[in-house]
DNA sequence: GCCAACGTTGGC
DNA sequence: GCCAACGTTGGC
């Protein structure tokens, strides 16, 4: 089981849509990196949902509900299928996540222009702890 | 293969 | 809306 984090513009794709949707193709992404992660999650995978520009907070939780395929755009890339899991009890801000020590390694904090990124186990259940309080 | 120019993302 | 940081493209 790996987990991830996903992010999206919420005027573009918010929770609500993907929960509207029941599913939705993770298309766009058009960056290498981003890309390596995505053929790298596996059906049942868990992924964060981020807001950024407006929010700025992880949200709630997805799960990978089909592995990589083409994307139905252009097929030099690759999209996922993803199912909302639950929507976190309160959002984890970038502000937050910024000043905990022990989130200051994440991707988000230092690479903050990757779209699809792998998160660390232990910093999966640290945040959805962050989130029930 | 280097690097300048350009485009895009995302925080502020 | 601005701009810094980063990734990609293309000329040499």
């Amino acid at each position: 089981m790996n987990y991830w984090l996903v992010k999206s513009e919420p005027d573009v794709y918010s929770w609500e849509d993907l929960v509207k949707d029941k599913k939705t193709t993770w298309d766009g992404v058009r960056n290498f990196q981003a890309r390596n992660n995505l053929k790298a999650m596996k059906k049942g995978d868990l992924a964060f949902f981020y807001y950024s520009n407006e929010g700025k907070a992880i949200v709630a939780m997805v799960e990978i509900s089909k592995e990589a395929f083409p994307d139905p755009k252009d097929a030099n890339w690759v999209a996922v299928e993803i199912k909302p899991k639950t929507l976190l009890k309160n959002p984890v801000s970038l502000a937050t996540i910024k000043a905990d020590k022990k989130l200051a390694t994440m991707a988000l904090v230092t690479n903050s222009r990757l779209s699809v990124q792998p998160v660390k186990p232990e910093e999966f259940d640290y945040i959805l702890a962050l989130s029930e309080k």
